[in-house]
DNA sequence: GCTTGACCTCAAGTCAACTTGAAGTTGTAG
DNA sequence: CTACAACTTCAAGTTGACTTGAGGTCAAGC
């Protein structure tokens, strides 16, 4: 035991094999020998799968996460950090006028929400901060 | 005046000109015209344009924008706008996390965020609800 | 010993949303 | 009137993140 093969990662990571086979071949992840031709990995790949699945969250690219990955690789430059922070709380501000917009539209009586003055407002909120 | 020609339209909406015919060609905007061969555009397309932009962030695809807008199209749906607003707030909370995250480790005094108690416990939360 | 199913590799395909390139047309400034 | 920048079309290319397919390998159960 101890060791997982790839159809046990792919179960308890949710993600498809060939994505495994594929973030290895990217240097996400590796896998901790063979047992025949067959990939054998060591349990804490899941909880670099959690790490890769956050950086993605957070909109880092796939290579942008395997560079934060490499040993002396470039330095998880602080201002990167907090520079991609700010650019997500901007993206929560709309994100949350739009969800707030979706409601309004569902609930709205107006047969076109396209129409409704609250909608119309929402729409222009989130416009504008699209450009700043 | 009052029709405004692609460039002008590109320059008010921050679109690359060849976006604005992918997105007539999809069905999305329409011209209102042509001068000899020019599409001339009335002012309302900013705001479709707008609106696009809108359903774009809320997670939309083109294509189920572009069906919102036919006159008879599928009914904008109440569920799927509710259901759209549940997903964009997970998300939200997923987001916010992370942000949080980020700023942590950019304020870290651990070398590697990664080891970092406060960080470990950020991700698992962002791991459990992209389960959710 | 043979079949089967889960694995393997490597190249090519997919998808969304655009962009680019080649080749042609046209409104306008000089 | 001519030059030319800005448009036009249409097909093909790009990017990121995977997936699919063809063809091959291997361990385990019958």
């Amino acid at each position: 035991m101890s060791k997982l093969d790839i159809s046990e990662v792919s179960q308890a990571s949710g993600l498809a094999p060939s994505t495994l086979r594929y973030y290895e071949a990217q240097g996400l992840i590796q896998s901790s020998g063979r047992k025949g031709l067959r990939r054998q990995y060591s349990p804490e790949v899941l909880e670099r799968l959690n790490l890769i699945a956050l950086g993605q969250s957070a909109g880092f690219l796939l290579t942008e996460i395997s560079e934060m990955f490499t040993p002396n690789g470039p330095i998880i430059n602080r201002d990167r950090l907090l520079q991609k922070a700010e650019q997500l709380e901007q993206k929560i501000k709309r994100l949350t006028a739009i969800s707030k917009g979706l409601r309004h539209a569902a609930a709205c009586p107006a047969d076109r929400h396209l129409d409704c003055p609250k909608f119309q407002q929402l729409i222009k909120q989130s416009a504008l901060s699209r450009l700043e």
